[in-house]
DNA sequence: CAGTATCCAGCTAGATACTG
DNA sequence: CAGTATCTAGCTGGATACTG
C-alpha cells in the first residue's frame, strides 16, 4: 500500500482517466462512425464533418456492437461532453447523436495515435516475427 | 458474423494490437520508470536519458506491480523490440533492460497523449459534474 | 425507436508459492 | 536475483428478454 502513493497513472489520477476514455474501444468506434460516410468502412478513415446519427443508424453502423455496449459508450461520452444527445418528442421517440467540438478534438487525437500505430506497425511485425524464431 | 468484416479497429487488425500496446498501464509506467531519475515520482514527467535497469530496480520503482504484469510486460515490450533484454551470466544473474529507439518513440508518444489528456481534463471534469447535476 | 434489465462465460490480474 | 507456476476473485462484455 505503501508503495501505491507515488504515481501519476493510477486509479485516481483525472489523466488516467482520460486516458482509459480514448484508448476504449467502442469509444473510437462511435466517434468514427459520427464521422463516417455511408460507405460502411469507417475504421480507418472517417473525417468527415460529423453530422447528427440516430441511435439505429449508429447500431446498424457499427460491426458487431451490442446494444449494452452501444447505450453505455454513447451514455459515457455524453457525460463527458464529447458528444450531445438529443430527444425529439416524436412517437416514438426520435434520438440523434452529434459529435462536440471536444469530441472532434478527441477524435483527431485518437487518429494521430493511429497513424502512429500504423506507421510503426511493420517495424514492430519484424521484430516480433525475430523474437518468435529466436524463442521458438 | 458479416457484420465483423467491416471494421479496421478490431481484433485482426494490426494497428488495433500496437494500439492495445500503446494503452496499456504498465507499459507505459515501465518506460517511463525507463527513463526516470531516482526520485520516485516518475509519473508524470520522466524524459530523461533512458539507462539500463535491472528487474529488481524496476520492480521496487513501480508502485504496485506484481512479479507476474512486471515480466509479462517486459516480455511484451522486448517482443516488439521496445526495449532489450541483457543477461550477464554472474552468480546470481544479472539482467538488464534497455530501451531502444523505437521504445524511445512510443514514450515520446505516450507522453504526447498524456498532454493532450491534461490539457482537456478540467473540461472534462466540468462537464461530468454538470451531467451529474442534471441526471442526479 | 431507443432503450433497460438480467444472466452468465471468459479474460485479467492479483496473491501466493516455488526454482535455477 | 530473476524469474515461473498455479489458483482464484472480480470485472467486462456478449446474449437474451422485456418496455415506455
Amino acid at each position: 500500500m505503501s508503495k501505491a502513493e507515488y504515481d501519476a497513472f493510477l486509479a485516481g489520477c483525472p489523466s488516467r482517466q482520460l486516458l482509459d476514455r480514448i484508448t476504449d474501444k467502442w469509444v473510437a468506434l462511435v466517434l468514427a462512425a459520427l464521422r463516417s460516410d455511408g460507405s460502411h468502412r469507417f475504421g480507418a478513415d472517417c473525417a468527415g464533418d460529423p453530422r447528427p446519427r440516430r441511435y439505429s443508424e449508429l447500431f446498424r453502423t457499427l460491426p458487431g456492437v451490442s446494444q449494452k455496449m452501444l447505450t453505455q459508450t454513447l451514455r459515457a461520452l455524453e457525460r463527458d461532453g464529447l458528444i450531445t444527445r438529443t430527444v425529439e418528442p416524436t412517437v416514438p421517440v426520435t434520438v440523434t447523436y452529434e459529435m462536440t467540438d471536444l469530441g472532434f478534438s478527441l477524435h483527431e487525437m485518437i487518429r494521430g495515435l493511429k497513424s502512429w500505430a500504423e506507421a510503426h506497425m511493420d517495424d514492430v511485425l519484424a521484430n516480433r516475427a525475430a523474437y518468435d524464431t529466436r524463442v521458438g
